[in-house]
DNA sequence: GGATCCTTCTTCTTCTTC
């Protein structure tokens, strides 16, 4: 309950906090019971050993003397008075108006052999304002995600000062950046290995090289790298990583660069509907003569730590289809109650 | 030449006990 208290959400959103406390609550009991009665936790699956160097610089970090009344009185100073939650029917879970469809209807090809393709995004053909998938998972995160991403910067500011944050997020950019050439440098010359490297890499990259090297081998046939991609009748866009073949499935890849450890796909947030939302471009666009049924997020590490790759079979990209309709919906609204709220103020 | 776009990232309670 004290947790409810401190929500700054509207009654709604504390009501879906609710929902989820219980809910993680329910699953650390669950979790506490089974390891309790087998000693098996699904944290066990975690390589700790491996992971021991990154584990200890996240922790390091996290000194907190932090007590409720501090608590208190830092989100009160924050996002001001509690609003008290008023009492809501369970909300049922949310479906897309119309479920268009992740796959076309025609039969999936292979993709044609050769070097992978990269078709530039040309936003000057008069169709500029299509939005691009980046913009529309920015625009439509949940109060939750906002609650918690603006907690952490500001307490990242306290920490580093305005400057100091800046430079680090300008870093943590570069870094990804960096990254992602590199790879499209290896994909693009067909050599999987890190060791077939020609270009000097600063040490940051080959850490995240290194942290990649073991997903790479299963990596093969790269179709298509930092390629654009538009969906014919939802009108979005985006550009996507990288198509290939991972262990012998046509994915869609995702490569990310993380600070933090991410074992479970629950800790990368949005990316899977992002890699629905890309398939689900790609499969109508009518540039690309294949189809894309699953995908992968590759989690690289700074410190060279193995990676952890989180693959998404068909059902699952199905799953995050349809939670990206949700969002393409919600992205919609805005924009219609932003123009309406701008005509009423002009008429 | 300047402005804009698509990306690149960032989030999930906390403490005690065994």
């Amino acid at each position: 309950m004290f947790i409810l208290k401190r929500l700054p959400f509207t009654g709604s959103i504390s009501v879906r906090m609710l929902q989820y406390t219980s809910l993680t609550f329910g699953f650390v009991v669950a979790c506490h019971r089974s390891t309790s009665r087998r000693g098996a936790s699904p944290y066990n699956s975690v390589d700790s050993e491996r992971y021991s160097s990154l584990v200890k610089s996240v922790i390091s970090s996290r000194t907190s003397s932090q007590t409720p009344d501090t608590i208190h009185d830092e989100d009160e100073h924050m996002f001001g008075p509690v609003v008290k939650a008023h009492t809501q029917s369970r909300q049922q879970r949310r479906l897309p108006k119309v479920v268009h469809p992740f796959l076309r209807c025609e039969e999936t090809r292979e993709p044609e052999s050769g070097p992978p393709v990269r078709i530039v995004l040309n936003r000057d053909q008069g169709r500029s304002s299509i939005p691009s998938v980046t913009r529309i998972l920015q625009a439509t995160l949940s109060a939750e995600q906002l609650f918690y991403l603006e907690r952490w910067k500001r307490r990242m500011v306290a920490e580093l000062g305005e400057e100091g944050f800046k430079e680090y997020t300008q870093n943590l950019f570069r870094q990804g950046k960096l990254f992602h050439s590199a790879l499209e440098e290896v994909l693009m010359s067909g050599a999987t290995r890190q060791d077939e490297k020609h270009e000097p890499q600063s040490s940051d990259v080959m850490g995240y090289m290194k942290s990649i090297a073991y997903v790479l081998e299963d990596v093969s046939a790269a179709r298509a790298i930092e390629s654009s991609v538009q969906h014919d009748t939802l009108d979005y866009l985006g550009i996507v990583d990288c198509v290939a073949h991972y262990r012998g499935v046509l994915c869609v890849i995702d490569w990310k660069t993380s600070e933090k450890p991410k074992p479970f796909l629950s800790n990368t947030y949005d990316n899977p509907i992002q890699v629905a939302a890309y398939a689900g471009a790609l499969n109508s666009d009518a540039r690309y003569k294949y189809q894309v049924e699953n995908g992968l997020i590759v989690v690289a590490y700074k410190d060279g730590s193995p990676a952890h790759a989180h693959q998404l079979n068909h059902e699952l990209m199905l799953e995050y289809w349809e939670k990206w309709l949700i969002r393409l919906e919600e992205f919609r609204e805005q924009r219609s109650n932003k123009e309406s709220a701008q005509q009423t103020q002009y008429s």
